[in-house]
RNA sequence: CGGGGUGUAGCGCAGCCUGGUAGCGCACCUGCCUUGGGAGCAGGGGGUCGGAGGUUCGAAUCCUCUCGCCCCGACCA
């Protein structure tokens, strides 16, 4: 394309609401432009990057045997109340009615809708095993988008759903799944790890997430610095520590702790770490139980791991008036001793002895108080959040934490779907059997704004090869003279006419802006056409990551061109 | 939803406290000039000051309500 006929409205100035490094970018660069929060229209420059990946997911997925379809981003409430999912699923699901006043909802993502295919279409285990996929605009109403394309509202995912006769055959899906997004991240040119992820509210029973290693990452993910075991923050687990520490010697007495009302108040003010203190979480449920759960002062619960073991949705801190009715004392001093609802607590709250907790009294808390003695715990369990420096919890190493970007999510959903929607076949027995199924998810936008996040400098993004906009841009210094025009555009057709993609900019401006907007926009090698290099028969060329500056006769440098855009797609 | 902030030209902002001609930089248009790192000069276009109501002779400015957007927490590709 010439840059003279192309819409490529780059921003001098960084817009003032984006926050990450990709989101300006992609404002500055001409690649998107916000619609409303969490909506984006894609521009033309953006739009081809969008299309790179997809492309590079889609022979993935082809390799691998799924085949390609395309359902509805509006489905019918009905599908929905099959599986369960019309109550479940809350308010992130945007829901719409017809002109006849018949419930739809905008898809956030397709199970239910392939499973009703499937089921429609699918009689005998001679058709398996079955992997749909399909590359489509979702749409989640999210609480809070932010981030340009990493959180929208609106945005462009893969989905693809495995459908097998039995478990075994849907692990070896789940594993040539699995084996795709590493290819594809790969192809990518993305520094990425699968983890251990939880399952949320697609529910299933294990599951992978592919995460984009970048400091602006929005999940935290711990991984073993001996071996090669790697989870999500939400699902991590450490070494137990499962020694019970007994009974302590102290005696339990009461003191006053006026004014101190959190752990690091009241560790301050007796003088001893936090890790000697009992914290005192008062929770409830959604179907409105409460309860208290212990943890040490120094660790954070991880609600995540609470709500799997209750088997809820999700817990809610109590409000500061519920608090005091069920302790009897303001917030800030709650602890079991004497407490009347259930009590849970983390593992590590039993190896710790005489203890400090609070005392459901304004301005009190108890010293020396132990478990068991003091107070009764319902039941210990891994309910903490796993910080570094944790112990692994397979071998003896020590665990690191890293920020991560989810691209990607591999899971096993077993028969969830296919027994609430009745998607069955018909063994080799002749027994009617419901499908065993997976789903996997990869977001395509999010994708291109993690490979931003990961390359880029001060003076814009750095495409890698093979999700690059345009591959080679042609910098006309000065567009006017003939030679410059001629020579420029001779090497523009000529890179065409090899397939390679290029941008010619022919545009009538000084070279700073348009050097500026290449580095911008971050095409991976530039040639720069000028007469003073044309007198030496020369072209300059520069590659955009390294950023050293080449001479090259004009007859060499088609050659090389095409040369180097082949090797890095194949790097 | 809770907490904090912000809406003035396409973008970045000032003006608001203390009411009285709507401004600056970038971008855009015209001309001259310039052409190896976001030039210079001259001229020009572009505004329901987020919206509604109120106070006032007079509101971007004060008051009330409302909407959008951004940031901090629970959601997820």
């Amino acid at each position: 394309m010439r840059l003279t006929e192309y819409l490529l409205p780059t921003l001098k100035e960084t817009p003032a609401d984006a926050e990450i490094v990709s989101h300006q970018l992609m404002l500055r660069g001409g690649m998107i432009r916000k619609v409303a929060a969490g909506i984006y229209t894609y521009l033309p420059l953006g739009l081809r990057s969008v299309r790179k990946v997809e492309q590079i997911v889609r022979e993935e997925m082809d390799r691998a045997g799924a085949m390609e379809l395309l359902m509805p981003m509006v489905i019918p409430a009905s599908l929905w109340e099959e599986s369960g999912r019309w109550e479940q699923y809350g308010k992130e699901l945007l829901r719409i009615k017809d002109r006849k006043e018949t419930e739809f909802c905008l898809g956030p993502t397709h199970e239910e809708v392939i499973t009703d295919v499937v089921r429609g279409t699918v009689r005998s285990y001679r058709q398996l095993p079955l992997n749909l996929y399909q590359i489509q605009g979702k749409f989640r109403d999210e609480i809070r988008p932010r981030f340009g394309l990493m959180r929208g509202r609106e945005f462009i995912m893969k989905d693809a759903y495995s459908f097998d006769l039995e478990n075994s055959g849907a692990d070896t899906a789940y594993e040539k799944m699995y084996q795709a997004y590493q290819r594809i991240f790969k192809r990518c040119g993305l520094k990425f790890r699968a983890v251990e992820a939880d399952t949320g509210n697609i529910g299933g029973s294990s599951s992978h997430e592919f995460m984009v290693l970048a400091e602006s990452g929005e999940d935290a993910i711990v991984s073993c610095d001996c071996c090669d075991y790697a989870a999500n923050v939400e699902k991590a687990q450490m070494r137990s520590v499962m020694q019970d520490a007994g009974a302590g010697q102290a005696e339990m007495q009461k003191i006053d702790t006026p004014q101190r009302k959190t752990i690091a108040e009241v560790a301050e003010f007796l003088d001893m770490p936090e890790s000697r203190l009992i914290k005192t979480l008062l929770l409830q449920t959604d179907s409105g139980e409460q309860l208290a759960v212990l943890l040490r002062g120094d660790r954070e619960l991880n609600e995540i791991k609470l709500c799997r073991y209750l088997d809820c949705l999700e817990v809610e801190m109590l409000s500061d008036e519920a608090v005091e009715a069920l302790t009897g004392a303001p917030s800030g001093f709650a602890g079991p001793v004497g407490l009347s609802c259930r009590i849970l607590a983390d593992d590590e709250v039993r190896t710790m002895a005489d203890a400090v907790t609070g005392a459901n009294e304004k301005d009190m808390h108890y010293m020396g108080t132990n478990p068991g003695r003091d107070f009764t715990v319902e039941a210990y369990a891994d309910l903490r959040q796993a910080v570094a420096g944790d112990g692994c919890p397979r071998c003896e190493g020590s665990l690191q934490m890293w920020r991560g970007i989810e691209v990607g999510h591999v899971f096993k959903l077993g028969t969830k779907y296919s027994q609430a929607l009745g998607a069955t076949v018909l063994n080799a027995e002749g027994k009617e059997v419901p499908l065993v199924m997976g789903c996997y998810g990869i977001g395509i936008g999010r994708t291109v704004a993690a490979a931003i996040e990961q390359n880029h400098d001060d003076n814009g993004v750095i495409f890698p090869m093979p999700i690059a906009p345009f591959q080679v841009i042609i910098t006309l210094l000065n567009p006017k003279d003939e030679q410059v025009m001629a020579a420029g555009t001779e090497l523009y057709e000529q890179l065409q006419a090899q397939g390679v993609e290029v941008l010619l900019d022919d545009r009538d401006e000084r070279p700073g802006s348009k050097f500026k907007d290449a580095e911008l926009i971050g095409i991976p090698i530039r040639v720069t056409v000028g007469n003073r290099a044309l007198k030496e028969g020369a072209f300059e060329v520069q590659k955009r990551a390294a950023g050293e500056r080449l001479m090259m006769p004009v007859e060499q440098t088609l050659a090389w061109l095409v040369d180097e855009v082949r090797r890095e797609l194949m790097e």
